[in-house]
DNA sequence: TTATTGTTGTTAAATAATTAACAAATAAGG
DNA sequence: CCTTATTTGTTAATTATTTAACAACAATAA
């Protein structure tokens, strides 16, 4: 866990274990700051850059070996225990990053998802899906520490109000409402609904 | 539909749209720069920054009519005939997209959801649901040019293909897969998982 | 042995985004 | 009529992010 990353280049390292771990290499050990790039349609220079920042060195001709880098890249984003993380009606779309949290050694887990609907159902295998009404004291016994809110603008104040009264740690609001969040939890937006507008200003261009 | 606007620029005035359309403009037509900034917790700069790159401006005493700024940003960001939108795969998540735009004044509608699984249900209101064997037909018939995509990462790239080449101009990709596209092909990244790993690692510090 | 080549690590330059600063303007209150 | 208080519009300063540039290095081939 280093301190004082910019933002974006924690979210490129995440990227690039991702990428990396889904690069066969057992039989291609190393790689080039410039396949990488290639892969992920970035500059090299972004790469070297980050890996730099990290402390991470490769080797001037063999490049990056990518089993220690993948190892790293955690060290780095990481935290050292496991945090839980739980969806707040956000439906299937969840299932992707649950399956890669759950099977990956990430220190990320999907412990629970709620649901507004009356009838609980197993959304998918390991991870238990809840009525919303128990969404308090699940997140208190199990210690989850994350939050994925998607529900209905309507909702998302209350909720987001019991979120913070259980003690969460992070949010990513998928809602357009703007929640009013003490100082302590961080907050990060997505708005589905501005970044269609911004597609539809630029595809028009 | 004004040039060269910077992408963030874009993104913010979405959102000053939508929240003065939820603001009580018809008993309060005007306002200031730091009420509206206060609203969406961002600096007043930023807004009198952004206005005056739309070439708007307000009174100096009573602040920005609302009405007229509201008019203004249509005439800004939004494109000339209207532009449709398709889900494929998103599930719930897009029905409180799909009411905004479908409800508001905008020129961004909703015209179909796709999905993986065989039986295709009518989701809401207005917006048809068609089995994803369909697609490529209906993004031609209704004239579909964006596309919000949200499927499993194994079946991203086949789908993509398909949507591509039914002539969509722009893709919004939850998938975690970084697709090929042509260079005409507007994309916007969206990666639940990086953004979770940033979230995890900013809680932590 | 000695050039050639290609890649890293790192600093510097360029670009983009945010925030500060303040002149100009004018309502309101003495 | 003058002063005070505000707020806009705009430019400048700051900060963040991206990209370029290149020295240092070592493998390879001449």
């Amino acid at each position: 866990m280093l301190a004082n990353l910019p933002p974006n280049t924690v979210e490129r390292l995440s990227l690039y274990r991702r990428r990396l771990l889904n690069f066969p290499f057992e039989e291609k050990p190393f790689i080039h700051s410039h396949q990488l790039a290639h892969l992920l349609k970035i500059n090299p220079a972004h790469i070297r850059r980050d890996l730099m920042l990290m402390g991470f060195s490769g080797d001037v001709h063999k490049g990056y070996d990518i089993r220690k880098l993948i190892k790293k890249i955690g060290q780095t984003i990481d935290c050292v225990q496991v945090q839980k993380v739980a969806f707040v009606g956000i439906g299937d779309l969840g299932r992707t990053v649950a399956e890669y949290f759950n099977n990956a050694e990430t220190r990320l887990k999907v412990a629970a998802t709620f649901r507004l609907t009356e009838e609980p159902k197993v959304q998918f295998s390991d991870v238990q899906c809840y009525n919303i009404s128990k969404m308090k004291s699940i997140i208190k016994k199990e210690g989850i520490e994350l939050i994925v809110l998607a529900v209905p603008p309507s909702y998302a104040k209350e909720i987001s109000k019991t979120i913070i009264a259980a003690g969460v740690k992070g949010i990513l609001n998928f809602t357009s409402v703007h929640l009013e969040v003490p100082e302590h939890i961080y907050i990060e937006e997505y708005d589905m609904i501005s970044k269609l507008e911004k597609l539809s200003y630029f595809t028009n261009k």
